[in-house]
DNA sequence: GCCGTTTTCGGCCCGACTGTTTTCAGTCG
Protein backbone atom coordinates (compact mmCIF):
# COMPACT_ATOMS: atom_id res chain seq x y z
CA UNK A 1 0.00 0.00 0.00
CA UNK A 2 1.32 3.27 -0.98
CA UNK A 3 1.12 6.75 0.66
CA UNK A 4 -0.72 7.98 -3.47
CA UNK A 5 -3.32 5.42 -2.44
CA UNK A 6 -4.34 6.62 0.33
CA UNK A 7 -4.18 10.16 -1.22
CA UNK A 8 -6.35 8.97 -3.86
CA UNK A 9 -8.99 7.34 -1.40
CA UNK A 10 -9.32 10.28 0.96
CA UNK A 11 -9.78 12.30 -2.55
CA UNK A 12 -12.29 10.44 -4.38
CA UNK A 13 -14.06 10.50 -1.01
CA UNK A 14 -14.06 13.95 -0.34
CA UNK A 15 -15.88 14.36 -4.24
CA UNK A 16 -17.87 11.79 -3.64
CA UNK A 17 -19.06 13.77 -0.06
CA UNK A 18 -19.18 16.66 -2.23
CA UNK A 19 -21.56 15.04 -4.60
CA UNK A 20 -23.92 14.21 -1.47
CA UNK A 21 -23.93 17.50 -0.36
CA UNK A 22 -22.25 16.41 3.05
CA UNK A 23 -21.03 19.90 5.18
CA UNK A 24 -18.50 21.40 3.43
CA UNK A 25 -16.22 21.56 5.93
CA UNK A 26 -16.44 17.84 6.44
CA UNK A 27 -15.29 17.62 2.90
CA UNK A 28 -12.30 19.74 3.14
CA UNK A 29 -11.13 17.72 6.61
CA UNK A 30 -10.84 14.90 3.84
CA UNK A 31 -9.04 17.43 1.21
CA UNK A 32 -6.51 18.61 4.20
CA UNK A 33 -6.08 15.07 5.66
CA UNK A 34 -5.31 13.67 2.19
CA UNK A 35 -2.67 17.02 1.87
CA UNK A 36 -1.39 16.78 5.19
CA UNK A 37 -0.37 12.97 4.27
CA UNK A 38 1.53 14.28 0.68
CA UNK A 39 3.13 16.84 2.45
CA UNK A 40 4.62 14.89 5.62
CA UNK A 41 8.16 13.47 3.62
CA UNK A 42 8.03 10.21 5.32
CA UNK A 43 7.42 7.25 3.68
CA UNK A 44 3.75 5.40 4.43
CA UNK A 45 5.57 2.37 6.43
CA UNK A 46 7.45 5.16 8.53
CA UNK A 47 4.31 6.31 9.67
CA UNK A 48 2.48 4.39 12.55
CA UNK A 49 0.05 6.51 13.83
CA UNK A 50 -1.73 8.63 10.96
CA UNK A 51 -3.44 10.45 13.38
CA UNK A 52 -0.47 12.10 14.76
CA UNK A 53 -0.38 14.22 11.15
CA UNK A 54 -2.06 17.43 11.84
CA UNK A 55 -5.60 17.32 10.32
CA UNK A 56 -6.61 13.84 10.57
CA UNK A 57 -7.75 12.97 13.66
CA UNK A 58 -10.40 9.62 14.55
CA UNK A 59 -12.32 9.64 11.78
CA UNK A 60 -10.28 9.96 9.04
CA UNK A 61 -7.73 7.99 10.89
CA UNK A 62 -9.78 4.69 10.81
CA UNK A 63 -10.79 5.50 7.24
CA UNK A 64 -6.99 5.79 6.72
CA UNK A 65 -6.72 2.22 9.01
CA UNK A 66 -9.30 -0.05 7.38
CA UNK A 67 -7.80 0.29 3.61
CA UNK A 68 -4.21 0.38 5.00
CA UNK A 69 -5.14 -3.30 6.74
CA UNK A 70 -7.63 -4.32 4.36
CA UNK A 71 -7.47 -2.35 1.17
CA UNK A 72 -11.41 -1.40 1.11
CA UNK A 73 -12.78 1.24 2.07
CA UNK A 74 -16.27 0.63 3.75
CA UNK A 75 -16.84 4.51 3.70
CA UNK A 76 -16.17 4.57 0.11
CA UNK A 77 -18.34 1.67 -0.96
CA UNK A 78 -21.13 3.30 1.18
CA UNK A 79 -21.17 6.70 -0.25
CA UNK A 80 -20.33 4.95 -4.07
CA UNK A 81 -23.85 2.82 -3.24
CA UNK A 82 -25.58 6.21 -2.78
CA UNK A 83 -23.99 8.96 -5.40
CA UNK A 84 -23.73 7.30 -8.92
CA UNK A 85 -20.29 7.26 -10.64
CA UNK A 86 -21.49 9.44 -13.40
CA UNK A 87 -21.82 12.10 -11.73
CA UNK A 88 -18.10 12.80 -11.18
CA UNK A 89 -17.29 14.11 -14.51
CA UNK A 90 -19.90 16.57 -14.50
CA UNK A 91 -17.76 18.36 -12.11
CA UNK A 92 -15.62 19.56 -14.28
CA UNK A 93 -18.57 21.46 -16.47
CA UNK A 94 -17.73 25.42 -15.88
CA UNK A 95 -20.54 26.76 -13.54
CA UNK A 96 -21.86 23.40 -12.15
CA UNK A 97 -20.84 22.61 -8.76
CA UNK A 98 -22.05 19.92 -6.26
CA UNK A 99 -24.96 21.96 -5.73
CA UNK A 100 -26.71 22.04 -8.88
CA UNK A 101 -25.14 18.43 -9.88
CA UNK A 102 -27.19 17.21 -6.63
CA UNK A 103 -30.46 18.93 -7.48
CA UNK A 104 -30.44 17.81 -11.31
CA UNK A 105 -29.74 14.34 -9.75
CA UNK A 106 -32.34 14.51 -7.31
CA UNK A 107 -34.71 16.48 -9.45
CA UNK A 108 -34.27 14.83 -12.53
CA UNK A 109 -32.56 11.50 -12.36
CA UNK A 110 -29.83 12.65 -14.09
CA UNK A 111 -26.61 10.66 -13.78
CA UNK A 112 -24.25 10.93 -16.75
CA UNK A 113 -23.20 13.33 -19.01
CA UNK A 114 -25.48 11.93 -21.70
CA UNK A 115 -28.89 12.84 -19.51
CA UNK A 116 -27.79 16.05 -18.87
CA UNK A 117 -27.16 16.54 -22.25
CA UNK A 118 -30.66 14.97 -23.00
CA UNK A 119 -32.64 17.28 -20.40
CA UNK A 120 -30.89 20.27 -21.71
CA UNK A 121 -32.17 19.74 -25.12
CA UNK A 122 -35.41 18.44 -23.78
CA UNK A 123 -35.60 22.21 -21.91
CA UNK A 124 -36.15 20.02 -19.07
CA UNK A 125 -33.61 21.90 -16.55
CA UNK A 126 -34.55 25.67 -17.13
CA UNK A 127 -37.96 24.14 -15.36
CA UNK A 128 -35.97 23.69 -12.31
CA UNK A 129 -35.75 26.86 -9.68
CA UNK A 130 -32.73 28.10 -9.77
CA UNK A 131 -32.15 27.34 -13.27
CA UNK A 132 -33.44 29.21 -15.94
CA UNK A 133 -33.02 29.52 -20.12
CA UNK A 134 -29.60 31.32 -20.36
CA UNK A 135 -27.84 28.17 -17.60
CA UNK A 136 -29.27 25.63 -19.70
CA UNK A 137 -28.25 27.00 -22.62
CA UNK A 138 -24.54 27.44 -21.10
CA UNK A 139 -24.53 23.96 -19.86
CA UNK A 140 -25.73 22.76 -22.70
CA UNK A 141 -22.54 23.84 -24.74
CA UNK A 142 -20.34 22.72 -21.91
CA UNK A 143 -21.61 19.45 -21.65
CA UNK A 144 -21.04 19.34 -25.63
CA UNK A 145 -17.32 21.06 -25.26
CA UNK A 146 -16.50 18.13 -22.35
CA UNK A 147 -13.62 16.40 -23.26
CA UNK A 148 -12.86 18.39 -26.51
CA UNK A 149 -11.13 20.94 -24.36
CA UNK A 150 -8.16 20.01 -22.38
CA UNK A 151 -8.63 20.94 -18.86
CA UNK A 152 -4.70 21.76 -18.38
CA UNK A 153 -2.09 23.01 -20.38
CA UNK A 154 2.04 22.28 -20.50
CA UNK A 155 3.78 25.81 -18.93
CA UNK A 156 5.83 25.81 -22.11
CA UNK A 157 2.61 26.23 -23.84
CA UNK A 158 1.38 28.81 -21.31
CA UNK A 159 4.49 30.55 -21.38
CA UNK A 160 4.21 31.07 -25.34
CA UNK A 161 0.32 32.52 -24.81
CA UNK A 162 2.02 34.60 -21.70
CA UNK A 163 4.76 36.12 -24.11
CA UNK A 164 2.22 37.48 -26.68
CA UNK A 165 -0.44 39.11 -23.77
CA UNK A 166 3.09 40.46 -22.78
CA UNK A 167 3.72 41.85 -25.25
CA UNK A 168 -0.22 42.90 -25.88
CA UNK A 169 -0.62 44.92 -22.52
CA UNK A 170 2.77 46.58 -22.81
CA UNK A 171 1.43 48.87 -25.62
CA UNK A 172 -1.39 49.68 -23.89
CA UNK A 173 -1.07 53.23 -22.43
CA UNK A 174 -3.82 53.37 -19.61
CA UNK A 175 -2.34 50.08 -17.68
CA UNK A 176 0.26 51.42 -14.75
CA UNK A 177 2.05 48.01 -14.39
CA UNK A 178 0.82 44.63 -15.25
CA UNK A 179 2.11 40.83 -13.93
CA UNK A 180 1.35 37.74 -14.66
CA UNK A 181 -0.13 35.50 -11.31
CA UNK A 182 -1.54 32.26 -10.33
CA UNK A 183 -0.11 29.02 -10.97
CA UNK A 184 2.37 29.88 -14.39
CA UNK A 185 3.42 32.56 -11.55
CA UNK A 186 4.29 30.26 -9.52
CA UNK A 187 5.70 28.24 -12.46
CA UNK A 188 3.62 25.07 -12.09
CA UNK A 189 3.87 22.31 -14.71
CA UNK A 190 0.64 22.97 -16.15
CA UNK A 191 -1.89 25.27 -15.83
CA UNK A 192 -5.72 25.33 -16.25
CA UNK A 193 -5.53 29.00 -17.37
CA UNK A 194 -3.35 32.39 -17.16
CA UNK A 195 -3.98 35.42 -14.87
CA UNK A 196 -3.04 38.69 -14.75
CA UNK A 197 -2.99 41.75 -12.98
CA UNK A 198 -2.84 45.40 -14.13
CA UNK A 199 -2.96 47.79 -12.26
CA UNK A 200 -4.44 51.02 -13.71
CA UNK A 201 -6.79 54.82 -12.87
CA UNK A 202 -8.50 54.43 -15.93
CA UNK A 203 -10.12 50.51 -16.11
CA UNK A 204 -13.11 51.65 -18.65
CA UNK A 205 -10.25 52.00 -21.41
CA UNK A 206 -8.24 49.00 -20.70
CA UNK A 207 -11.18 46.70 -20.43
CA UNK A 208 -11.97 48.38 -23.85
CA UNK A 209 -8.32 47.51 -25.06
CA UNK A 210 -8.75 43.98 -23.78
CA UNK A 211 -11.85 43.20 -25.31
CA UNK A 212 -10.08 43.87 -28.21
CA UNK A 213 -6.95 41.51 -28.30
CA UNK A 214 -6.90 39.77 -31.30
CA UNK A 215 -6.12 36.37 -30.81
CA UNK A 216 -9.43 36.32 -28.63
CA UNK A 217 -12.32 33.94 -29.06
CA UNK A 218 -14.56 33.62 -26.67
CA UNK A 219 -15.69 36.28 -23.69
CA UNK A 220 -16.55 34.70 -21.11
CA UNK A 221 -17.35 36.37 -17.88
CA UNK A 222 -17.37 40.65 -18.11
CA UNK A 223 -17.11 42.67 -14.99
CA UNK A 224 -15.42 45.81 -13.40
CA UNK A 225 -12.48 43.85 -11.87
CA UNK A 226 -12.10 41.02 -13.99
CA UNK A 227 -12.30 40.22 -17.42
CA UNK A 228 -12.18 36.17 -18.44
CA UNK A 229 -11.73 35.72 -22.46
CA UNK A 230 -10.52 32.36 -24.14
CA UNK A 231 -7.36 32.80 -26.28
CA UNK A 232 -6.65 31.03 -29.08
CA UNK A 233 -3.16 29.68 -29.22
CA UNK A 234 -0.85 27.03 -31.19
CA UNK A 235 -4.10 25.07 -32.07
CA UNK A 236 -5.42 25.65 -28.67
CA UNK A 237 -7.96 27.52 -26.78
CA UNK A 238 -7.04 28.87 -23.22
CA UNK A 239 -8.67 30.93 -20.69
CA UNK A 240 -7.47 33.99 -19.71
CA UNK A 241 -8.57 36.26 -16.81
CA UNK A 242 -7.15 39.83 -16.29
CA UNK A 243 -7.88 41.71 -12.69
CA UNK A 244 -7.95 45.33 -13.28
CA UNK A 245 -7.13 46.89 -9.43
CA UNK A 246 -6.14 50.99 -8.79
CA UNK A 247 -2.46 51.01 -8.12
CA UNK A 248 -2.55 51.38 -4.55
CA UNK A 249 -3.79 47.93 -4.09
CA UNK A 250 -1.80 46.35 -6.69
CA UNK A 251 0.71 44.49 -5.03
CA UNK A 252 -2.21 42.98 -2.74
CA UNK A 253 -3.95 42.16 -5.52
CA UNK A 254 -0.84 40.11 -7.12
CA UNK A 255 -0.09 38.36 -3.99
CA UNK A 256 -3.93 37.06 -3.59
CA UNK A 257 -3.81 35.77 -7.12
CA UNK A 258 -0.51 34.41 -7.07
CA UNK A 259 -2.19 31.94 -4.47
CA UNK A 260 -1.79 29.26 -4.02
CA UNK A 261 -4.53 28.86 -2.86
CA UNK A 262 -3.38 27.05 0.42
CA UNK A 263 -0.64 29.35 0.67
CA UNK A 264 -3.35 32.30 1.25
CA UNK A 265 -5.59 30.46 3.87
CA UNK A 266 -2.17 30.17 6.05
CA UNK A 267 -1.33 34.10 5.62
CA UNK A 268 -5.43 34.71 6.53
CA UNK A 269 -4.87 32.64 9.29
CA UNK A 270 -2.00 34.59 10.38
CA UNK A 271 -3.68 37.16 9.40
CA UNK A 272 -7.15 36.26 11.64
CA UNK A 273 -4.66 35.67 14.74
CA UNK A 274 -3.73 39.06 14.73
CA UNK A 275 -7.36 40.32 14.40
CA UNK A 276 -6.88 41.47 10.69
CA UNK A 277 -8.39 40.76 7.70
CA UNK A 278 -6.14 39.83 4.44
CA UNK A 279 -7.55 40.47 0.96
CA UNK A 280 -6.89 41.44 -2.53
CA UNK A 281 -7.70 44.87 -1.18
CA UNK A 282 -5.18 45.25 1.51
CA UNK A 283 -4.62 44.31 5.03
CA UNK A 284 -7.59 45.72 7.34
CA UNK A 285 -7.02 46.06 10.90
CA UNK A 286 -9.08 45.99 13.11
CA UNK A 287 -10.27 49.61 13.32
CA UNK A 288 -11.04 49.46 9.98
CA UNK A 289 -7.80 50.94 9.27
CA UNK A 290 -6.94 50.21 5.16
CA UNK A 291 -2.72 49.00 4.92
CA UNK A 292 -2.11 48.63 1.14
CA UNK A 293 1.74 48.10 0.55
CA UNK A 294 3.90 49.28 -2.44
CA UNK A 295 5.88 45.79 -2.61
CA UNK A 296 4.95 42.05 -2.24
CA UNK A 297 8.11 41.72 0.06
CA UNK A 298 6.31 44.62 2.49
CA UNK A 299 3.04 42.09 2.78
CA UNK A 300 5.24 38.84 4.08
CA UNK A 301 7.14 41.06 6.54
CA UNK A 302 4.01 42.14 8.18
CA UNK A 303 3.43 38.68 8.88
CA UNK A 304 6.89 38.16 10.02
CA UNK A 305 8.34 36.08 7.37
CA UNK A 306 11.12 36.99 4.52
CA UNK A 307 9.47 37.37 0.59
CA UNK A 308 8.46 33.55 -0.36
CA UNK A 309 9.70 32.89 -4.38
CA UNK A 310 6.17 32.27 -6.08
CA UNK A 311 7.56 29.05 -7.10
CA UNK A 312 7.13 28.04 -3.10
CA UNK A 313 3.89 29.15 -2.62
CA UNK A 314 2.19 25.88 -2.44
CA UNK A 315 0.86 23.83 0.29
CA UNK A 316 1.64 26.09 3.18
CA UNK A 317 4.49 23.91 4.67
CA UNK A 318 6.57 26.84 2.76
CA UNK A 319 5.78 29.33 6.01
CA UNK A 320 7.29 26.45 8.44
CA UNK A 321 10.38 26.02 6.84
CA UNK A 322 14.09 27.74 7.57
CA UNK A 323 14.16 29.67 3.64
CA UNK A 324 17.71 31.33 4.03
CA UNK A 325 19.55 29.72 1.68
CA UNK A 326 17.80 28.78 -1.21
CA UNK A 327 18.58 29.17 -4.21
CA UNK A 328 17.75 32.37 -5.94
CA UNK A 329 18.49 33.19 -9.89
CA UNK A 330 21.13 35.88 -9.31
CA UNK A 331 23.07 33.15 -7.48
CA UNK A 332 23.65 31.47 -10.62
CA UNK A 333 26.88 32.51 -12.02
CA UNK A 334 27.89 30.08 -15.28
CA UNK A 335 25.63 28.14 -17.23
CA UNK A 336 27.02 24.53 -18.42
CA UNK A 337 25.31 23.32 -20.97
CA UNK A 338 24.45 24.70 -24.48
CA UNK A 339 24.99 23.94 -28.19
CA UNK A 340 26.39 26.17 -31.00
CA UNK A 341 25.85 25.91 -34.84
CA UNK A 342 28.96 23.29 -34.35
CA UNK A 343 26.41 20.61 -33.88
CA UNK A 344 22.41 21.82 -33.91
CA UNK A 345 22.48 25.25 -32.00
CA UNK A 346 21.55 28.30 -34.25
CA UNK A 347 24.39 30.45 -32.88
CA UNK A 348 28.08 30.21 -33.47
CA UNK A 349 30.55 29.67 -30.12
CA UNK A 350 31.35 33.85 -29.92
CA UNK A 351 27.60 34.82 -30.34
CA UNK A 352 27.10 32.32 -27.42
CA UNK A 353 30.15 34.37 -25.73
CA UNK A 354 28.71 37.81 -25.98
CA UNK A 355 25.53 36.70 -24.81
CA UNK A 356 26.36 34.88 -22.27
CA UNK A 357 28.84 37.94 -20.89
CA UNK A 358 25.60 40.22 -21.57
CA UNK A 359 23.67 37.74 -18.78
CA UNK A 360 26.49 38.49 -16.62
CA UNK A 361 27.79 35.13 -16.07
CA UNK A 362 31.37 34.71 -14.58
CA UNK A 363 31.59 31.27 -16.61
CA UNK A 364 30.59 29.01 -19.30
CA UNK A 365 30.68 25.79 -21.22
CA UNK A 366 30.47 24.84 -24.70
CA UNK A 367 28.52 21.31 -25.08
CA UNK A 368 27.64 20.65 -28.52
CA UNK A 369 25.91 17.17 -29.21
CA UNK A 370 28.84 13.48 -30.11
CA UNK A 371 29.22 11.94 -33.13
CA UNK A 372 26.57 9.38 -32.80
CA UNK A 373 23.72 11.64 -32.35
CA UNK A 374 23.38 12.35 -36.97
CA UNK A 375 20.36 13.76 -36.30
CA UNK A 376 21.62 17.08 -34.22
CA UNK A 377 24.73 16.87 -36.58
CA UNK A 378 26.90 15.29 -33.54
CA UNK A 379 30.99 16.49 -33.47
CA UNK A 380 33.41 13.91 -35.27
CA UNK A 381 36.23 13.69 -32.57
CA UNK A 382 38.32 16.11 -35.17
CA UNK A 383 35.37 18.54 -35.21
CA UNK A 384 35.48 18.25 -31.26
CA UNK A 385 39.20 19.01 -30.98
CA UNK A 386 38.54 21.92 -33.49
CA UNK A 387 36.23 22.96 -31.88
CA UNK A 388 38.49 22.70 -28.66
CA UNK A 389 41.04 25.19 -30.44
CA UNK A 390 38.56 27.57 -31.33
CA UNK A 391 37.30 28.13 -27.83
CA UNK A 392 40.93 28.60 -26.63
CA UNK A 393 41.00 31.10 -29.08
CA UNK A 394 38.05 32.70 -28.11
CA UNK A 395 38.82 32.51 -23.94
CA UNK A 396 41.76 34.57 -24.51
CA UNK A 397 39.97 37.45 -26.10
CA UNK A 398 36.99 37.87 -23.38
CA UNK A 399 38.46 38.77 -20.19
CA UNK A 400 34.86 38.49 -18.87
CA UNK A 401 34.29 34.83 -18.56
CA UNK A 402 35.78 31.96 -18.32
CA UNK A 403 35.38 29.64 -21.72
CA UNK A 404 35.23 25.60 -21.27
CA UNK A 405 35.02 23.05 -23.68
CA UNK A 406 32.68 20.28 -23.19
CA UNK A 407 30.67 17.95 -24.86
CA UNK A 408 27.14 16.42 -24.10
CA UNK A 409 28.05 12.84 -24.76
CA UNK A 410 25.52 9.90 -25.79
CA UNK A 411 25.26 7.27 -23.90
CA UNK A 412 24.90 4.90 -26.65
CA UNK A 413 22.16 2.20 -26.50
CA UNK A 414 24.81 -0.86 -25.56
CA UNK A 415 25.91 1.19 -22.61
CA UNK A 416 29.39 2.38 -24.11
CA UNK A 417 30.43 5.89 -24.06
CA UNK A 418 30.26 7.89 -27.54
CA UNK A 419 34.31 8.97 -27.48
CA UNK A 420 37.22 7.44 -25.82
CA UNK A 421 38.86 8.38 -22.27
CA UNK A 422 41.80 9.95 -24.56
CA UNK A 423 39.13 12.27 -26.53
CA UNK A 424 37.61 12.88 -23.38
CA UNK A 425 40.79 13.49 -21.45
CA UNK A 426 41.11 16.86 -23.75
CA UNK A 427 37.87 18.43 -22.71
CA UNK A 428 37.19 20.14 -19.65
CA UNK A 429 33.70 19.22 -19.00
CA UNK A 430 31.89 16.34 -20.36
CA UNK A 431 28.16 15.74 -20.12
CA UNK A 432 26.95 12.19 -20.51
CA UNK A 433 23.04 11.89 -21.80
CA UNK A 434 20.57 9.47 -23.50
CA UNK A 435 19.31 10.57 -26.46
CA UNK A 436 18.27 7.32 -27.92
CA UNK A 437 16.48 3.88 -27.60
CA UNK A 438 14.02 5.11 -24.65
CA UNK A 439 11.90 1.72 -24.49
CA UNK A 440 14.87 -0.56 -23.07
CA UNK A 441 13.62 -2.20 -20.38
CA UNK A 442 14.48 -0.36 -17.42
CA UNK A 443 17.47 -2.43 -16.48
CA UNK A 444 19.10 -1.39 -19.82
CA UNK A 445 18.76 2.31 -18.95
CA UNK A 446 19.74 1.57 -15.15
CA UNK A 447 22.84 -0.08 -17.08
CA UNK A 448 23.30 2.48 -19.06
CA UNK A 449 23.51 5.52 -16.83
CA UNK A 450 25.37 3.36 -14.26
CA UNK A 451 28.13 3.24 -17.02
CA UNK A 452 27.93 6.91 -17.54
CA UNK A 453 28.13 8.08 -12.96
CA UNK A 454 30.85 5.48 -13.40
CA UNK A 455 33.34 7.38 -15.89
CA UNK A 456 35.99 9.42 -14.28
CA UNK A 457 35.13 12.18 -17.13
CA UNK A 458 31.45 12.23 -16.62
CA UNK A 459 30.86 15.36 -14.32
CA UNK A 460 26.89 15.10 -15.06
CA UNK A 461 24.36 13.55 -16.64
CA UNK A 462 21.89 16.02 -18.53
CA UNK A 463 18.07 16.07 -18.42
CA UNK A 464 18.43 12.28 -16.23
CA UNK A 465 14.92 11.15 -17.23
CA UNK A 466 14.18 12.63 -20.80
CA UNK A 467 10.06 13.42 -20.73
CA UNK A 468 9.18 16.57 -22.44
CA UNK A 469 5.87 18.04 -20.32
CA UNK A 470 2.88 16.66 -21.59
CA UNK A 471 4.44 14.82 -24.57
CA UNK A 472 6.54 12.25 -23.81
CA UNK A 473 6.84 10.25 -20.23
CA UNK A 474 11.27 9.90 -20.91
CA UNK A 475 12.92 6.82 -20.33
CA UNK A 476 11.53 6.16 -17.20
CA UNK A 477 14.70 4.98 -15.06
CA UNK A 478 14.77 4.13 -11.43
CA UNK A 479 14.87 7.35 -10.09
CA UNK A 480 15.53 6.12 -6.11
CA UNK A 481 18.00 4.09 -7.99
CA UNK A 482 20.00 6.99 -10.27
CA UNK A 483 20.15 9.54 -7.07
CA UNK A 484 21.76 6.88 -5.10
CA UNK A 485 24.45 5.80 -7.86
CA UNK A 486 24.71 9.54 -8.81
CA UNK A 487 25.73 10.16 -4.51
CA UNK A 488 27.98 7.02 -4.79
CA UNK A 489 30.02 7.91 -7.95
CA UNK A 490 30.04 11.99 -7.37
CA UNK A 491 27.78 13.04 -10.19
CA UNK A 492 25.56 15.85 -10.61
CA UNK A 493 22.32 15.23 -11.93
CA UNK A 494 20.99 18.17 -13.76
CA UNK A 495 17.67 20.39 -13.32
CA UNK A 496 17.28 20.80 -17.20
CA UNK A 497 15.60 24.31 -17.30
CA UNK A 498 13.98 24.31 -20.82
CA UNK A 499 10.51 24.53 -19.78
CA UNK A 500 9.56 22.14 -22.23
CA UNK A 501 11.51 19.21 -19.33
CA UNK A 502 12.39 20.45 -16.16
CA UNK A 503 13.97 17.66 -15.89
CA UNK A 504 14.85 16.61 -12.82
CA UNK A 505 11.57 17.56 -11.77
CA UNK A 506 10.84 19.53 -8.33
CA UNK A 507 9.48 16.14 -6.28
CA UNK A 508 12.93 14.34 -7.31
CA UNK A 509 15.64 16.73 -5.72
CA UNK A 510 12.95 16.97 -2.68
CA UNK A 511 13.04 13.61 -2.06
CA UNK A 512 16.94 13.58 -2.16
CA UNK A 513 18.52 16.34 -0.64
CA UNK A 514 21.81 15.14 -1.13
CA UNK A 515 22.57 14.33 -4.72
CA UNK A 516 24.36 17.75 -6.13
CA UNK A 517 22.98 19.41 -8.64
CA UNK A 518 23.69 21.64 -11.68
CA UNK A 519 20.83 24.12 -13.58
CA UNK A 520 21.46 24.26 -16.76
CA UNK A 521 19.00 25.58 -19.90
CA UNK A 522 20.48 23.48 -22.80
CA UNK A 523 20.53 26.44 -25.08
CA UNK A 524 19.98 26.04 -28.98
CA UNK A 525 19.82 29.92 -29.01
CA UNK A 526 20.96 33.09 -27.12
CA UNK A 527 17.33 33.96 -26.22
CA UNK A 528 17.07 30.20 -24.81
CA UNK A 529 19.44 31.33 -21.94
CA UNK A 530 16.65 33.06 -20.40
CA UNK A 531 15.36 29.70 -19.94
CA UNK A 532 17.52 29.66 -16.58
CA UNK A 533 14.68 30.72 -14.14
CA UNK A 534 12.14 28.09 -14.82
CA UNK A 535 15.30 25.66 -14.12
CA UNK A 536 15.82 28.02 -10.75
CA UNK A 537 12.05 27.77 -9.88
CA UNK A 538 11.84 24.37 -10.09
CA UNK A 539 15.08 23.91 -7.54
CA UNK A 540 13.33 26.06 -5.24
CA UNK A 541 10.21 24.11 -5.58
CA UNK A 542 12.10 21.52 -4.49
CA UNK A 543 13.58 23.75 -1.58
CA UNK A 544 17.16 23.08 -2.79
CA UNK A 545 19.90 25.50 -0.78
CA UNK A 546 22.20 26.77 -3.10
CA UNK A 547 25.47 25.02 -1.85
CA UNK A 548 23.73 21.84 -3.44
CA UNK A 549 24.16 23.21 -7.05
CA UNK A 550 27.86 23.36 -8.93
CA UNK A 551 26.76 26.17 -10.66
CA UNK A 552 26.21 28.58 -7.90
CA UNK A 553 30.32 28.60 -7.54
CA UNK A 554 32.45 31.53 -7.57
CA UNK A 555 34.86 31.90 -11.10
CA UNK A 556 37.61 31.15 -9.37
CA UNK A 557 36.12 28.04 -7.57
CA UNK A 558 34.47 26.75 -10.24
CA UNK A 559 38.60 26.95 -11.82
CA UNK A 560 39.16 24.70 -9.31
CA UNK A 561 36.49 22.28 -9.86
CA UNK A 562 37.18 21.89 -13.48
CA UNK A 563 41.03 21.52 -13.08
CA UNK A 564 41.29 19.50 -10.13
CA UNK A 565 37.93 18.29 -8.20
CA UNK A 566 38.11 15.77 -11.71
CA UNK A 567 39.39 13.15 -9.05
CA UNK A 568 36.79 13.75 -6.84
CA UNK A 569 34.82 10.91 -8.76
CA UNK A 570 35.21 7.54 -7.38
C1' DG B 1 -14.30 15.85 10.35
C1' DC B 2 -10.63 18.60 12.89
C1' DC B 3 -9.08 21.60 16.36
C1' DG B 4 -8.12 24.13 20.98
C1' DT B 5 -2.51 28.59 26.69
C1' DT B 6 -9.09 32.64 26.00
C1' DT B 7 -12.48 27.63 23.50
C1' DT B 8 -14.35 20.23 24.12
C1' DC B 9 -18.47 23.73 21.08
C1' DG B 10 -18.37 26.55 17.44
C1' DG B 11 -15.70 27.92 14.46
C1' DC B 12 -13.41 26.50 9.88
C1' DC B 13 -10.57 32.48 4.20
C1' DC B 14 -12.57 36.04 1.48
C1' DG B 15 -14.64 38.53 -2.36
C1' DA B 16 -16.36 38.95 -7.40
C1' DC B 17 -19.39 37.45 -10.93
C1' DT B 18 -23.49 35.16 -12.82
C1' DG B 19 -27.98 34.26 -13.07
C1' DT B 20 -31.45 34.11 -10.74
C1' DT B 21 -33.30 36.58 -7.45
C1' DT B 22 -36.42 40.89 -5.50
C1' DT B 23 -31.90 40.33 -1.40
C1' DC B 24 -29.21 35.89 -2.69
C1' DA B 25 -27.17 31.13 -3.61
C1' DG B 26 -23.89 28.90 -6.15
C1' DT B 27 -19.55 28.86 -8.25
C1' DC B 28 -14.93 30.12 -8.82
C1' DG B 29 -10.29 31.40 -7.82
Amino acid sequence: MSKKEIIKLLEKIAVYMELKGENTFKVSAYRKAAQSLETDERPLDEIDDVTELKGIGKGVGEVINEYREQGKSTTLEALQDEVPAGLIPLLKIQGLGSKKIAKLYKELGIDSKDALQQACEAGKVSELSGFAKKTEQNILEAVKALGAKKDRYPIDQIAGLSLEIDSYLSEIEAIDQFNVAGSFRRFKESSKDIDYIISTDDPETVQQALLEIPNKVKEVAIGHTKISLELSYDDETIGVDFRLIEPSAYYHTLQHFTGSKDHNIRIRQLAKERNEKISEYGIEQQNGELIQYQSEAEIYEHYGVNWIAPAMREDGSEFDKSLTNILQLDDINGDLHMHTTFSDGAFSIEDMVKANIEKGYQYMVITDHSQSLKVANGLSVEQLLRQNEEIKTLNDKYDEIDIYSGIEMDILPNGELDYSDEVLAQLDYVIAAIHQSFNQPQEEIMKRLENACKNPYVRHIAHPTGRIIGKRPGYEPDIDKLCEMAEATNTILEINANPKRLDLNAEVVRKHPNIRLTINTDAHHVDHLEFMEYGVATAQKGFVHKERVINTLSREDFKDFIENNIKLKK
